[in-house]
DNA sequence: TACAATTATATTGTGCACAATGTATTTTTG
DNA sequence: CAAAAATACATTGTGCACAATATAATTGTA
């Protein structure tokens, strides 16, 4: 007998098995979940990594300072490649104000504006929709989530040695 | 006493919090992990969805006849728009062929070339370098694999009744 | 205080994703 | 068999993602 049965190193066939990868399985469902939002949001007129950046701002709303762009990034882990075009989109359709800090003349500060804030209200009920018609029974969602902060949180927590 | 507590009906601000949302787990932790196969892949000079296809090229080599484009859609849950220009990126790479079928001259078959066949010997150390250095089980990564199947099969068993 | 290093965002370019539309080729139907 | 419907890709346009680079402002340092 060697060191290793066969169930503890399994082939290179199977090992490349496009259903045995998490990272498929990860793809996939995301982009099934980014599509069963897509109608929902397309009412709000919002793509999903805009409707993402409401929902930070929604949340944040209270706070004594808007956001900065790099805020924003690290919460969405998104960079300003991404956000820049983003925003200034979120902009245009006047959701938003893009402000160049006073003090320090290099940050953008990101705030709500009145229709920013009005949208809120149509988007409330996109959680509650956006399951509706789907057998999935909301602790096994819930578990799924927790699963999958967690291995974000491993994942972020190793880079650094890494690379 | 009202008819539900207040756990069983969680507020609006609860449900759009960000970290409350399945989606966004999905969409970070997939990020997380494409971003974990880029250095990987760079020595390929494959992109992730370009390796996912070259995955599914690799695993069918013995079959009978190359895939349909459209095949190779159904696999990945990818669209003509999104495969067609990627395929023929791979080609100008000399790493697939894409011919047109004789009998049936709308149909565009894609198979390896010699050097696309060749590639897989670099690919096959991908799956388990991916995960040196990231603590995690691999059982819990295959409970996570399961349940994001489970869950991507009722999303794409609901889409025919609702739409 | 000059000047190097750092920080925060913007810009450019490539490659997905996906909707909408176009085109050529079957297949079905009257 | 001809017209209509369906099929399989291709094309176009928009909006992410992300690498690489640029720009401008601030901070640290000799």
């Amino acid at each position: 007998m060697t060191s290793k049965s066969c169930s503890d190193t399994p082939s290179a066939d199977q090992l490349m098995a496009l259903d045995n990868q998490l990272c498929f399985a990860l793809y996939a469902a995301n982009r099934a979940v980014t599509a069963r939002y897509r109608p929902l949001l397309k009412e709000l007129n919002l793509t999903y990594p805009q409707y993402l950046v409401m929902l930070v701002l929604w949340q944040q709303d209270q706070s004594v300072q808007s956001p900065k762009v790099s805020e924003l990034g690290q919460r969405l882990r998104l960079d300003s490649g991404t956000l820049t075009p983003l925003l200034k989109r979120l902009e245009e359709r006047a959701l938003v104000n893009r402000t160049r800090g006073t003090d320090d003349e290099r940050v953008v500060r990101v705030c709500l504006t009145h229709s920013g804030r009005l949208l809120r209200a149509k988007a409330v009920s996109v959680p509650e929709r956006l399951m509706c018609g789907v057998d999935v029974e909301p602790a096994r969602i819930a578990s799924l989530r927790g699963e999958l902060r967690n291995l974000l949180e491993i994942l972020e927590r190793v880079e650094p040695s890494e690379q």
